[in-house]
DNA sequence: TTAAGATATTTTGTATACAATATTTATAAT
DNA sequence: ATTATAAATATTGTATACAAAATATCTTAA
């Protein structure tokens, strides 16, 4: 006999308004009633409280003490400052990867690159940019720093749910993440590190361009 | 006739817990049972658990569903997880720092360089430790990337109160810091980011020397 | 005694009520 | 019309009640 572990109403809440987030149903900047969004998911004040915390933790929300909760809202320089992270973390995660990684791991992240591929061809960039996100955190897992993996996490989703448009064409992306599964697939630490750091930076540089802010090589 | 509330009551007990486990009146992996926590500080479980939830942000607890909240303990493998995060991102906010700072940052980093050389001979590392977070921090706050200055701020706290003892001497950490305000001050970005990398680098290695993990260079 | 199950107690999760504060709307004065 | 002020409404912050689940305690059987 087990036990039918029921999920807390507050997990509900908070996983269907994150949806509403990432999916920009929930634009950003927009402030959210708790008594109006309470009342459209069927549950009291109480769990949502309890959802917008957890959201708040991961950064996708901001609440202001007397005033409300309101879906953050990034400006190009935090744009910035959030890729500067991604630059610093992401390496370190590859690295760490490619030291630890497991056959079975490995396999999986190889399963993310073909979704990686997949998704090419679609039309909307929605599809591709979760498919990009669920590669570069599957790495983030692997390296098997939780610390790393929430970091880095909170800054790919606020730059998802918020960066309009792609970086770099799908392709290149996909040839640097060939290169970037390559070196974890042959342990190559160094060289994992070096090719995400390289495809990050060459994002950051787009951006940059794109803003009309310096570059740095 | 006004209202004396200013502040929200979440907050005060946000601050009084958060103090309790810094200063280990609240020792890591105890249970925060809410009723009694609520009824020592005198108040309802509404803003407690508005307080919990931005401690558990701030990674210093971890809330189980079901289970309670339960004051964060870290293991050696997470003391090196957090060391390693911050040897990435602190030099990154060295760097930003020397080249943004204005003369009136400059003015207050140099006031908390002074509060380390103070805390030196205090018998009690506590002073010492409080010093060194704040000099640290401040360089981070200069460097104007709040979310660098988030993931930092947790790094450390949860450091803070997890690791016992010391990592370097107090003079060897007060002559690193008093290179990287050198560097800050002249606005050399590179040697700031470099010199930040080493001090925390000297670190790294003496907690894996400590506990028999093998260092790199 | 120990193990397993039943019962009692504690603690968390959720709903609700109401006071404090913020926001909007209405009204008045310039 | 615009600005300032007051009243009305909406929304958040907090306390409280109670059900559900977890934990502790007590029984009973081997």
């Amino acid at each position: 006999m087990y036990t039918v572990h029921r999920e807390e109403l507050s997990e509900m809440v908070y996983r269907s308004i994150k949806e509403m987030i990432l999916t920009n149903q929930l634009s950003t900047g927009e402030k959210i009633v708790q008594e109006k969004i309470a009342s459209q998911l069927g549950v009291s004040r109480s769990p949502l409280l309890a959802a917008l915390a957890k959201l708040e933790r991961e950064m996708l929300i901001q609440i202001v003490p007397r005033k409300g909760a309101f879906v953050r809202k990034l400006s190009v320089k935090e744009f910035v400052d959030l890729y500067e992270i991604r630059l610093r973390l992401e390496p370190l995660g590859a690295y760490e990867a490619a030291v630890r990684r497991s056959d079975k791991q490995l396999k999986e992240l190889k399963k993310l690159l073909t979704e990686c591929e997949k998704s090419m061809n679609k039309t909307h960039t929605g599809g591709l940019k979760k498919a990009d996100y669920k590669f570069h955190m599957k790495i983030m897992e692997i390296s098997e720093n939780e610390f790393l993996y929430r970091m880095v996490s909170v800054s790919n989703m606020m730059l998802m749910s918020n960066l309009e448009g792609l970086l770099k064409t799908p392709e290149k992306s996909l040839k640097d993440h060939k290169n970037i599964f390559k070196a974890i697939a042959g342990r190559k630490g160094k060289n994992a590190e070096q090719f995400m750091y390289e495809h990050i930076l060459e994002s950051v540089n787009n951006l940059k361009k794109r803003e009309n802010i310096n570059a740095k090589d």
